[in-house]
DNA sequence: CAATATTGCTCAGTATACTGACTATCAGTA
DNA sequence: TACTGATAGTCAGTATACTGAGCAATATTG
């Protein structure tokens, strides 16, 4: 019978929770607490800012109802700022805070050294080549999950 | 700057999320209700009849804490059985039920179908190379997650 | 412009994952 | 055999993800 570990949905989520223990503990031990989605979060909003939670919530392909609790968080922990955006009154602005970008720049080569490290059984073509058919594997099924990636505005 | 939605870690979560709905809606089209972690305890249980929660959390490199659930689930769904073992009263056998067992008859060519889905954007060489890979980045990051895979006691 | 549809956000509920702690039990050893 | 350490399982708490429902506000349309 076949091995159910060798199925590509199981290696998915293999790898996946060995790329958060990576992230988590090169960040914990340069002094941080972030996970993956709030640096993702945190960055996306320095990049946008102003942007509102679904914009947000499209650029990093997180659910609507996930990102509330991130922002939450990033909001507790003084990194982003929500306010009622004036436009449109449902909407919320974000805003990454001083101390967000001062995190976000610290954080910067925890976050590089973990991406090395989840791919170092890897030569560099293969890990170039591991990213190139993920992309591409993930572009042809983005509309698949209920949170799909929406790139920028234009 | 460097684009977020490209680092590896990004891509992992991004791939497990569309496996996971992919796999949901091919068993729910089916007329199951099973989530892929479920499908993956529930076919290592048959495979090893009366392993205990550590073997088999071991075996499909789930954490100790969240296999609890799982079977709770399977149990209450009546697919699964878990008896205290008399070797070891700390233990717990884990058998699956004649409904198991058709169960997983019945959801196997939707789970099939599942992983030819999730690779659709693939050519077979590429989806090969993919699996290659992630098996390789796998292996080697092993140890680095609480809940490593343990090949078979021997 | 009134009725309708859509959108932004939140909430309640469920299912992984993990941290850390705790109980019960087992195994090894002085 | 009493002591020590390790192991099996559970529990409480936190953080994603998602389903489905609902509210408030905006957009669309007859």
């Amino acid at each position: 019978m076949k091995d159910n570990n060798d199925m590509p949905g199981h290696l998915a989520r293999r790898f996946q929770q060995i790329a958060v223990a990576v992230f988590l503990a090169e960040v914990e031990d340069a002094g941080f607490d972030l996970t993956p989605v709030q640096y993702a979060a945190l960055a996306t909003i320095k990049a946008n800012p102003g942007l509102d939670q679904v914009t947000l919530a499209g650029l990093i392909a997180y659910d609507r109802t996930t990102i509330t609790g991130v922002i939450d968080r990033l909001v507790q922990k003084g990194l982003t700022e929500r306010r009622a955006s004036s436009r449109d009154r449902r909407a919320r602005e974000l805003e990454i805070t001083d101390e967000g970008r001062k995190t976000l720049r610290a954080i910067t080569p925890a976050v590089e050294a973990a991406q090395r490290i989840m791919l170092r059984g890897l030569t560099d073509k293969e890990a170039n080549d591991l990213m190139r058919l993920l992309r591409k594997a993930i572009a042809a099924g983005n509309e698949l999950s209920r949170a799909p990636l929406r790139e920028g505005s234009t």
